[in-house]
DNA sequence: GGAATGTCCGACTACTCCAGTCGGAGATCC
DNA sequence: GGATCTCCGACTGGAGTAGTCGGACATTCC
């Protein structure tokens, strides 16, 4: 079980933009290089996030990137949920489900209960963070 | 971010033979059909399962699976963990770390501190449940 | 207006891992 | 000794991941 790396860079891109939160937008080549990351692929994960209403962009030169919202409103959840595209751990959660019996629903597998509560429990620790408890932590030396 | 079918599968099949405890072993072939599964497919999974000491197996005529210790104490982590190979849901809580300043020690990623306390909450959650849980629920009409 | 600096977008690639199959060897029972 | 059944390694096709690249478009500043 592992989360892609959209939604690891993902969450630290925006914890920076958090820090500049008030001060303009940043550019990606800035934040590339501050996070150690490659630049053309969080081009790709900004993009995600724009689309998904977390952050906004400008072009141009004065342009970057920055957060939409305050970021004590922004959850782990809300940047998780668009980069990873779905939070159903197992296919018998997801639409279409999998082998066995979990199609028929009023037989669902003997696990289903057990993945759901697992979801919620994920999807609530998600829910629970924010970016601007992410800023309080690890603030740098 | 999703669990692979091997754990997936692997529940399935340890709750199967919960409810056949103490009754002799279930061979592949009769555990595939009543969980709809691939038989050849499942059959890397028990051998697994059987690695792990979760499982006991007998060879020959009326050989077949069975588990190894009570239903009551085996948990889900016991046999996700085996399964999945590893709970680290992101590659900087996993053993050599991704790119970025997650490999300094001194100065983790952001977010590090953000994902363990997922992952802890994954961990706990597994092992809260066993598979004795399970066969209460889910029970076949 | 034009150059510099950015975002924006789609296509492309290399690679790994996952899901599942297959063939054959060995054990056990009757 | 034949019928079951586990055991093991090798193999395959496909999907998804991580990341690159080229070019179009927007904005600012001179």
């Amino acid at each position: 079980m592992r989360f892609s790396t959209r939604s690891e860079y993902g969450i630290r891109v925006m914890v920076r933009l958090g820090r500049g939160y008030g001060n303009g937008p940043i550019p990606l080549a800035e934040l590339a290089e501050l996070e150690g990351l490659p630049p053309s692929y969080l081009e790709q994960i900004a993009g995600q996030l724009r689309r998904a209403g977390l952050v906004t962009s400008r072009m141009g030169v004065k342009g970057g990137y920055a957060l939409a919202r305050r970021p004590a409103s922004i959850s782990m959840a809300d940047i998780v949920r668009n980069l990873e595209g779905s939070l159903a751990p197992v296919s018998c959660l997801a639409e279409g489900g999998g082998p066995g019996e979990c199609t028929h629903a009023d037989t669902p597998c003997s696990a289903h209960a057990f993945w759901e509560r697992l979801q919620g429990t994920i999807t609530s620790t998600l829910e629970s963070v924010t970016v601007a408890d992410l800023m309080k932590e690890a603030q740098p030396a």
